[in-house]
DNA sequence: TACATATTTAACGCGGGTGTTAAATATTGA
DNA sequence: TCAATATTTAACACCCGCGTTAAATATGTA
């Protein structure tokens, strides 16, 4: 999906899950703001909604200072902890 | 427990949670090699094993230079999609 | 030996996530 | 209007994590 639209009848085949299971994955994402629908004929298309997405990449990038600075408290600790 | 040994029943006491429940988290700890036992009379000291949770500081600082530079390709791809 | 205390185990229940099948719905074309 | 196709929804079931209560177990002491 991340090169475009896709038919939900494309995301079903050959994943071995039904396309019920596939159907409400895509309902969840939707709600969540992550994909797009429209409808042509009797297929529904889905891409990626870029906010979506971006909210979450900024929110991750947005703590990478917390991760870097409890990695380094982390190192420091095991350091310390082996000169025993 | 960080400071030391603790009788199972100092961890029981003011968390909301029965003895029972305390227990089993404590045995699955005890499975992961994160805490050790010791018998003391009727009652059972728990400690923490640091060898269990160095092996997990270990494999979490092991994947600091994936984290760091996928969040580096996420930035990227961030800023190349605002240029749009 | 029998009891009291500390802890664990057994049996059970609940809620959430996720799969399945069958029925419902939407849309297009004959 | 009806049938065919694409997709969704409903109803159900399963498994897992985690809590509870009640019974079992271990240990020290009278």
């Amino acid at each position: 999906m991340s090169q475009g639209e896709l038919p939900a009848g494309d995301l079903i085949h050959g994943r071995g899950m039904s396309g019920a299971a596939i159907s409400r994955h895509l309902k969840v994402l939707r709600q969540a703001g992550l994909i797009k629908q429209r409808v042509n004929g009797p297929q529904r298309l889905y891409s990626i909604q870029p906010d979506g997405l971006r909210a979450i990449a900024d929110w991750t990038i947005s703590k990478r200072e917390f991760w870097e600075t409890s990695l380094d408290r982390l190192e420091a600790a095991i350091l310390e902890d082996e000169e025993q």
